[in-house]
DNA sequence: TTGCCTAAATCAAACGGTTTAGGATAAAAA
DNA sequence: TTTTTATCCTAAACCGTTTGATTTAGGCAA
């Protein structure tokens, strides 16, 4: 383990000096800080994390606050972010705090303890309440550093990265119209749930509206966010007289339920139903038929979160940004031209 | 923040005293050690890892090494690893090395020299090479401690949790022998490629072999770890003459690409055929037809594997330890009785 | 020459714990 | 009573950096 002392001695410098080198490299000779560059380059130095977290209070650690890294929605968050963390130096520190929010409190604050001060908080698919967010909001006032990635808390005076979810949804349904459908049904979240719940259905509703189709009460179903769901949904559907032609589901999840469903009762997908749902599993393109999704690239959406914190770190005082990250409509094997006699 | 100097003056000793009272109990006086804790736990001081760090060389850092965080199979042992880490008392870091040989050596060397000293390390579904295991041997002969959940790293000299592999494919072909399938093949990893995949297709040997039913050569299709392989083994086993009545695929993956292919060809699922896979997906409940695996407690694992650990740690000189888990198999949709005509 | 200013490098004191060596006290042994 | 031993506890050094205060060395004007 080679300390900056010994690559003090070798440079003939101070380890002061050193240090400075790397932290403040204007306050250094250019003669010097180049040797001492070369030096510790040489002697593969590496700051220690511990001394340096100590003393500056600063920890070079980046905690990446996820709910539940078993979901590959999460996963694929932090997997980006720390990797863009990386990539800068520091590291990211993955850490799963569930969905209980005392448990939640008591991470955040622990961490804080522990001196960490930049956060990338990536809470779905769950929520923070009132009381978490009276908590990060006092975080933030104490000049800890976080970035969201989140449609839930583009509230807060930090960055945001998130992506046009109505935008999405809206393209869905502009993808099925073209296919000829005009019934189509949507499967939604309790609105005063979610804020993404919301802003998928609105651009459900949206997009119906520009194609001046109605919007049913009973095309729209109301789930949570399960397989389940998407099984319940399904046979709301089916018990219909006039049933839909196609079903935009708020979730992946929620389109597999309902597709094991088809898969029951022997309906056909495409060619009796359309399905489509929103991008949160990888595993959408390997189920059969592959789903029709809106995908978003939620690897650069989490190296997208590391980058606005870094930049952030640099320059404390900048105003916070929102960046909205480009959806993709990726059509598999879900969807199909509406069969002449249900239009 | 309270340190340990406010908690020494409120309890009436020296900080000494308060850091043998967590660290060394037995050092410390009855009386004394209660006063201590009771004070420290009133005012929620919680020693500060930097400086621990710093001074005892000992980071209280767990690294949990893994090849790919986005894949679930991964994340539910790393999740399971933390949990169990955090709950006694240590941080469990999270750390992505993907597949790349030169990087993983990387990562860990900077990870040696962050003074990191634990390992948890699950490099499935990925491998080590030569030089990455001559680099881990070092590491253990440096004093560093290590647990592998992998089939793959038995052979070190430390603790490894694993699971019955062999006796998992043997049930499985035993299940569909009880169903009459007499028609198995079988979907393997290249043999020299992967311990798990030897491991699997000795048991589907050994249990057809018990049930006194040939292994023929054309029932036996060699792939990789996707979707695509299992799509290429279907086509592959639908051109035969003869043609089984039961597939079981060396993962779920696969076996998601086996279902995919019957989708698109019309072949019912479990009417015509029976597939079953070895869990590694959490999808494999949501496909059409949910699949009938092998499943293992994955969380459980990583939970072993931290809890050797923290045990080695306490006890380093104990000698290595190799942890069966249980595995159990989960029947869903995906397999049935054969047809009368298949046997 | 003297004085003043600036830039570059150094010094020494933290940061918040752990550890080592040793001091005080009390009990046990001589 | 004196010496030994065991038990608790403490003072001070130390871990590897950073950081304000301070020194040193030049450059320039007066």
């Amino acid at each position: 383990m080679t300390t900056i002392i010994e690559v003090a001695k070798r440079a003939n410098v101070s380890p002061a000096t050193v240090s400075n080198a790397f932290n403040k490299p204007s306050r250094v000779g250019k003669e010097t800080l180049e040797r001492v560059l070369a030096v510790a380059a040489e002697m593969k130095f590496q700051p220690n994390l511990m001394a340096h977290g100590l003393r500056s209070q600063k920890t070079g650690i980046v905690a990446i606050v996820v709910s539940d890294i078993r979901i590959a929605y999460t996963a694929q968050i932090a997997k980006g972010a720390q990797d863009q963390l990386k990539q800068a130096g520091k590291i990211g520190l993955i850490t799963n705090v569930g969905h209980d929010q005392e448990n939640i409190k008591a991470h955040l604050r622990e961490l804080r303890q522990q001196g960490i001060r930049a956060f990338v908080m990536a809470p779905a698919p769950y929520r923070y309440d009132e009381e978490t967010r009276e908590l990060i909001s006092q975080m933030l006032d104490d000049g800890m550093h976080m970035s969201f990635v989140s449609n839930e808390l583009a509230s807060f005076p930090a960055d945001v990265v998130l992506w046009q979810a109505q935008e999405g949804a809206k393209s869905l349904v502009q993808h099925l119209a073209k296919l000829g459908h005009e019934k189509i049904a949507f499967v939604r979240l309790p609105l005063n749930k979610s804020t993404a719940g919301l802003k998928r259905y609105l651009g459900y509703q949206e997009g119906m509206h520009v194609l001046g189709l109605p919007i049913r009460d009973e095309y729209v179903f109301e789930g949570t966010l399960d397989f389940e769901s998407g099984v319940r949904a399904a046979d709301h559907f089916f018990r219909l007289l006039d049933s839909p032609s196609a079903i935009v589901a708020h979730d992946d999840l929620m389109a597999a339920g309902i597709i094991n469903r088809c898969y029951h009762l022997g309906i056909r997908i495409p060619a009796d139903l359309s399905i489509v749902g929103f991008s949160s599993l990888d595993m959408a393109q390997h189920l059969s038929p592959a789903l029709t999704t809106v995908g978003i690239n939620l690897e650069m959406m989490g190296k997208s979160a590391a980058e606005l914190l870094l930049q952030r770190l640099n320059e404390p005082d900048k105003p916070p940004q929102k960046l909205f990250n480009d959806y993709e409509l990726i059509i598999r094997e879900s969807t199909g031209p509406v069969r002449p006699d249900q239009s």
